[in-house]
DNA sequence: GCGTATTAGTTTGTATACGAAAGAAGGTCC
DNA sequence: GGACCTTCTTTCGTATACAAACTAATACGC
């Protein structure tokens, strides 16, 4: 080892991957409990806000490609977290939603989303938090 | 769709995933032409800054689980970016070369990654880029 | 030295991610 | 009403991630 510290590189999107994967770890382990992965968690915060989506809207809302979502809604059909049901009117459409088993522990789980994400965020003040999300949002937009 | 604008949860964590999402799709298409992936990449770049690592250091350096180093650098081996040789003294360890034909492109490969950055990065103000990058690093402190 | 604990690395299994292609169903145009 | 195009979804292939089990080799205690 010739340097004692380690450089962590000045590069922005390697630290903005690495802020995300520690993120990303804290909230994995307060889910871990439950038997859920992060991912299958955002899709039931989708389906809590609006129940009976298709795959393609799910999609849309949580910004993630159709070949995950569908490997993702398969995992949770299979685990009793939401139920696919063809569309009525027009057959190639599958409408996602939540159990009833999911349903119980709504609240629980959206709590358990609030204390991962509070715990994360205090290390800063209130200003550094309205101004770090102000800019992790304005990374989208274009 | 019963609202016309999309929420974009008030969750950190999410907001978080989703930028690197974008810069790291950013990176992924720059790096495409060369049929590198951006974990690669670091890795190539982690060799440049000290070459002859053990698999172990790199995983230190980049932050990186020692399964997904190893995958990594079989997949890198395999394409001929590096080379993995024993280390002399102790049997176990790895020790990881930059092959010659990494070192041809390495001061292109580096100015893709800068320019990549810069990119993501244009549209904050040198104060905020700032800001934002002692924000992630603060977040992996502990 | 010898046995045990540690460490380095690979392998296995599961879960994202995503591009590309395939499959299935609906709509349109003439 | 049949060819064609669009849309919704799944499948396939490749590459992270990470826990856990496993192998091989070194280090340590006494």
């Amino acid at each position: 080892m010739p340097s004692a510290e380690k450089p962590l590189p000045d590069c922005f999107t390697f630290l903005l991957a690495k802020a995300y994967q520690r993120a990303h770890g804290h909230f994995r382990k307060a889910l871990e409990p439950f038997g859920l992965t992060n991912i299958q968690h955002a899709v039931l915060e989708g389906l809590w806000y609006e129940d009976g989506q298709t795959a393609t809207e799910l999609g849309q809302l949580l910004v993630l490609d159709k070949a995950t979502v569908s490997g993702v809604l398969a995992r949770m059909e299979e685990s009793d977290w939401v139920e696919r049901r063809p569309d009525l009117t027009d057959g190639r459409v599958m409408r996602v939603f939540s159990s009833s088993r999911a349903n119980a522990l709504r609240d629980t789980l959206i709590a358990v989303r609030e204390a991962a994400d509070s715990e994360i965020l205090s290390r800063y003040s209130l200003e550094e938090q309205l101004l770090f999300k102000r800019f992790l949002m304005a990374l989208m937009r274009d």
